[in-house]
Order: structure tokens, then C-alpha cells, then sequence
DNA sequence: ATGCCTTTGTGAACGCGTGCACAAAGATTG
DNA sequence: CAATCTTTGTGCACGCGTTCACAAAGGCAT
């Protein structure tokens, strides 16, 4: 998960713990794919496996929306999908404003998925004079001089920052001031916001690293069995040359 | 967070727990940042201001790894960095291959942030023929059909996915059929994989969708507070226009 | 109408993660 | 060398999240 979020401590958001708000948009997802395959409805079991989640957690957390199901048959697809859009507040229509259209802004602007959901790019916004008046993915970019005014006149209260890390704390700063309470980092910074705000990180570089922990565990876990003469589990043939590299594993080498 | 692993249930993993291993790259990256301002000793109470969390967290968290701090004046900034890089297996050079190379792809090729920490591009695989030898951030492209070959002459044990989600499954399934045990995917998909293989996910629309979550939640308690002739608690200024779109908010009318 | 079969909704137990608070350790100063 | 001051390392309690297991609910067949 490449994610995380700041400040407000306990959850009690209107009941719904927060661990289920995560899983919501997931469940969401495989409902609207069940939904266009005009399936009618859908048992715990099934719906759990299409989320990737344990059956029991999927009905706690929705038995935190209300008792949306009938016993015997399971959930009504149509309604779910309803239901779960109104508690995210996916029946409105969000404006979203990107800041920072490098590489990274300019995937995110030309991202198809974006608006799918009720997510709006309102506008795009980079401190490069160059860019400004270009249009990426139809939409103009627009200069920084403009960000309090742009998130003024649009009312955009969700704002994603995908400038350089050293920029990003000041974009934040600004962004809040003007108005914008829910913020999406793509820096790779920790970004400092008043209570009220609300910050979720997506960081490459975090992931990569925590995938790596577990890849040299795996790897000296692997040597440590062969070291034994314990057979290595499964798929041997590529994990004959699981050090990366050419290196040797990380363990003692007598 | 846009986060989540799939299988291993328990954690244990050297008895690391996983939220620690989580936040270890984020000290890693507040002590990089010390150590290339030459400081050369941090204490707990700084580095998790730096790291954003609670200092007494980031003295367990470390606790884990060993005893690495002197009591009265705090940790030396360059042997921590040491340590952490090698639990988590920055000492070694990992390569990596990114499938998928259209507007994301092409952007985390281009992300600099990438080599930074023992991370390599090994390679870039799509499979529009069209797409073939043409170079992306100066590495040429190549073609599906070499992708086993790819991971097998590279010893690649980590892949990037971020292809359509269509294809996302059987890219994966074909990425741990040549030996891949890590992967992190980008497309809005749950992949199913074996044991042994770890998945973390990036999902912009979730991260979205939280967001919203929260911000509808926000504008529902304003609505309801100015309705009982609470006056807003700060910044009232933005307050005054959250229900985006200019829609009302999702309360009841009267 | 009655009984069976399926599936929900949730009580309860458990484990992980968090944060407080403090004793022990060590540096520093006189 | 002793006193003081700073900061670590951790015992402990608490709360959240997960999972099991099952009684209740409801459809459906006879
Ligand atoms: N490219 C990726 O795949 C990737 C992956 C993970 C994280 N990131 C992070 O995302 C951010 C952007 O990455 P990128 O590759 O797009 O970088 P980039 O250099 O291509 O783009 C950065 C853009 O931000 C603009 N900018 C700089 N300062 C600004 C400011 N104060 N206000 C507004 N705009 C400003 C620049 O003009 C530029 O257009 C970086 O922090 C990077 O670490 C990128
Ligand atoms: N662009 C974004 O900012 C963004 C954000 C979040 C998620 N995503 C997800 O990331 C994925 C890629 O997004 P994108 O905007 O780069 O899409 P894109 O259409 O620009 O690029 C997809 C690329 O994958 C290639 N491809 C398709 N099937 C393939 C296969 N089976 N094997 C190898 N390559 C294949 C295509 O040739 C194309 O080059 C999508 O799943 C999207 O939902 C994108």
C-alpha cells in the first residue's frame, strides 16, 4: 500500500472505520464490473474473491452501511454499487487540480481512469513559463501565478501535488490556503498540513524498497534451506540465480 | 495509502513487523537528507519530525533492528543510513523491468528517483510492435515476446506493471512464471499470484476515492454545524463554497 | 404450510500496532 | 569522581482490525 494518512487520530468517520473506507472503492470496482455484465446480484463469497479480501471482512464491512443484503441470496448489485458511490460521495462530481506537469503530471492528466469516477481535472498547473497556454492530455496549462484563483473559481477542494519534492511543501501551503482540504503527494516528501486537511502519499521509491525487504528475506531464507539441505519449495529453476545481480546473498559467508 | 500486500498472512518476517518495515524507508530518506547536510548525530524526537511520525514509534521501530543509539545524545546519522539499507537490501543493485510503456510507464522509466536507491532499470517491455527499439528515457523497448528471456538473462526478480488492466493478470502470470517473486502493479486490478510471490499496488482512483470519502464527510459536518449555529471551526473563508460543483451538499434539504 | 438449504449479520476472541510513561544508560559538567 | 541532564529502549495498556463460527433470516421446493 502506498499510502498513508496524516493527522486526525482517532476514525469514527460517521462509524465507518477507516480500514473499511480503503476497501470500499475495491468492492466498488469489482461490483461495477459484475454490473456490467448485467449480473443480478452477488453472495459475500463471490464478491470476496473478485476483491481479493476474506468473505467475513467483506460483510462486516458492509454491515457497517446497513443491512443491504437477503439472507439465502446475497447482495443486489445495482443497489451496492448505490450504495457504496453515495458513502464515497461519488455522486457528485469532484474538480481536481493537478500541480506540477512533468512526466508524472502528464500521465496522470491524460490518466482515462481519472474521470471514470466522478474526478474532474479542473486544471493543470506547473511553474514552468514555457508551459503555460500548452494543452496536455486537451487541457491548457496553466501558470502557478493563477493556482489561488483557479481553485477559487472552481471550488476544487482536491488537489494533487506531483511537483519535484522541494517544490511540493510550498504548493501544499499554497493549495490549503486557497482552499483545498484533501491533497494527493506523488513527492516524495513529508508534507506538513493544519488539521482539517486531509494528505494521502503515493511513493514509488517506498514500495520498490518494501518489496526488496521481502525479496532479500526470500533470497536468504532460500540460502539458509540450501545451507541445510532442506530442498528449496517450488520453482527451483528460478530460484537458482534469485541473487540479484549476480551477488551473493547477504548471510555469513562460513 | 495506496497500499496493500496480498498473501504471507502472519508477519514475523525476522520479526521485523511489516508496519515498521513500511516506515523504515522514510527514516531512510530523512537521514539521507541529514547525512548530506553533514549532521552527523539525530535523536528520535527530530528524526520522526523529520519522518512524520511519533518519536517513541520510531525508537521501537529501530529497537527492532538492534540497539543503534547512545542514551543522551540520540543515533549517528551515517551508520543508521547504513543499517537500514541493508535490512532492507539496498546494499544490493536490484533490477528491475517496467511492462507497459505507455504514458505511466514512460514516466516511471524517466523517474530519476528510480537509480537513486540500488534500483535499476534493467529493462522496458511492451507489446505494441510499433513500440519496439524505440528508446524511452534512453533504454530501447522491447517486445513481449522477450520478456522471459529478459528476466531470465537480467536475474530480474522484481517487475513493474503498468499495462492495461485487461492484460494485467496474465502479464503478472507470465512475469512470475520466469521467476519474478515481487511486483508492483499500477493497473486497477486484483492479481492473483502463488505463494511466495509478493504484490503491492499503487491505485490513483482509490487514493481518490478516500479522499472524497473524507471530504464529503468534512462538508456533511460543516452543513450540520452551521445548521445548529456552530459557526464553522477555522478557515471559513474556503468553507463557505466546499460542496463542489457548486451542488449542495448531500444532506437532507430540510 | 412446513421444512430444508443457503447466506447474511454479528458476537467474541485474538493479535498487531500505537503511544504513554519511565527506568536505565550514558554523556557532560563542575 | 559525583551530580546532573539528556535521551534511549521498552513494559504496559489500549484500541483497531481481522477472522472464526454460528444463530437468525429468508428463499424455495414439496
Ligand atoms: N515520474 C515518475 O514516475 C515518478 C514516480 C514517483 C514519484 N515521482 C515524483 O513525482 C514528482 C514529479 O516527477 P516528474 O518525473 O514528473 O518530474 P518532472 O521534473 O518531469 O516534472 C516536474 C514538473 O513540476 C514543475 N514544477 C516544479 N516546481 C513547481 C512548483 N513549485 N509549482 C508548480 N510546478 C512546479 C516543473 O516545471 C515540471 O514541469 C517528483 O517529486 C518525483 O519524485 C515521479
Ligand atoms: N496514467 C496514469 O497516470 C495512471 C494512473 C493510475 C493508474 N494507471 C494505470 O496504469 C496502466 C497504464 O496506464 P497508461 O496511462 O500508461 O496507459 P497507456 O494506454 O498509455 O499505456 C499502456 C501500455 O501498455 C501496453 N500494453 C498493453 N497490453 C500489454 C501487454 N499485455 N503486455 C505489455 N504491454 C502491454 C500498450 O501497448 C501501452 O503502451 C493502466 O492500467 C492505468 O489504469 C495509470
Amino acid at each position: 500500500m502506498a499510502t498513508g494518512r496524516t493527522h486526525r487520530p482517532a476514525t469514527r468517520s460517521r462509524g465507518i472505520p477507516e480500514a473499511t473506507v480503503a476497501r470500499l472503492p475495491l468492492y466498488l470496482r469489482a461490483l461495477t464490473a459484475l454490473s456490467e455484465r448485467s449480473v443480478p446480484t452477488v453472495s459475500s463469497e463471490e464478491l470476496a474473491v473478485a476483491a481479493g479480501v476474506n468473505s467475513a471482512k467483506l460483510r462486516k464491512d458492509f454491515s457497517y452501511l446497513g443491512s443491504y443484503g437477503t439472507r439465502g441470496v446475497g447482495y443486489d448489485v445495482e443497489y451496492l454499487v448505490y450504495q457504496i458511490s453515495r458513502e464515497l460521495g461519488l455522486t457528485q462530481d469532484w474538480p481536481v487540480v493537478i500541480v506540477g506537469i512533468g512526466n508524472l503530471g502528464a500521465a496522470l492528466a491524460n490518466y482515462g481512469g481519472f474521470a471514470s469516477r466522478g474526478f474532474r481535472v479542473a486544471a493543470l498547473i506547473d511553474a514552468d513559463p514555457e508551459m503555460a497556454g500548452k494543452p496536455v492530455a486537451g487541457i491548457p496549462v496553466q501558470h502557478t501565478d493563477e493556482l489561488e484563483r483557479i481553485i477559487s473559481d472552481n471550488g476544487v477542494s482536491i488537489g494533487v501535488i506531483a511537483t519535484p519534492a522541494g517544490g511540493a511543501q510550498q504548493v501544499c501551503e499554497r493549495l490549503v490556503a486557497a482552499g483545498v482540504t484533501s491533497i494527493l503527494n506523488f513527492a516524495p516528501t513529508v508534507l506538513t498540513v493544519p488539521d482539517g486537511v486531509d494528505v494521502r502519499k503515493v511513493d514509488l521509491s517506498i514500495e520498490l524498497q518494501i518489496l526488496a525487504f521481502h525479496e532479500q528475506r526470500k533470497a536468504g531464507e532460500e540460502a539458509a534451506a540450501a545451507e541445510a539441505g532442506t530442498p528449496p519449495p517450488i520453482r527451483s529453476t528460478a530460484a537458482s540465480r534469485k541473487g540479484p545481480d549476480g551477488e551473493v546473498p547477504a548471510v555469513m559467508p562460513a
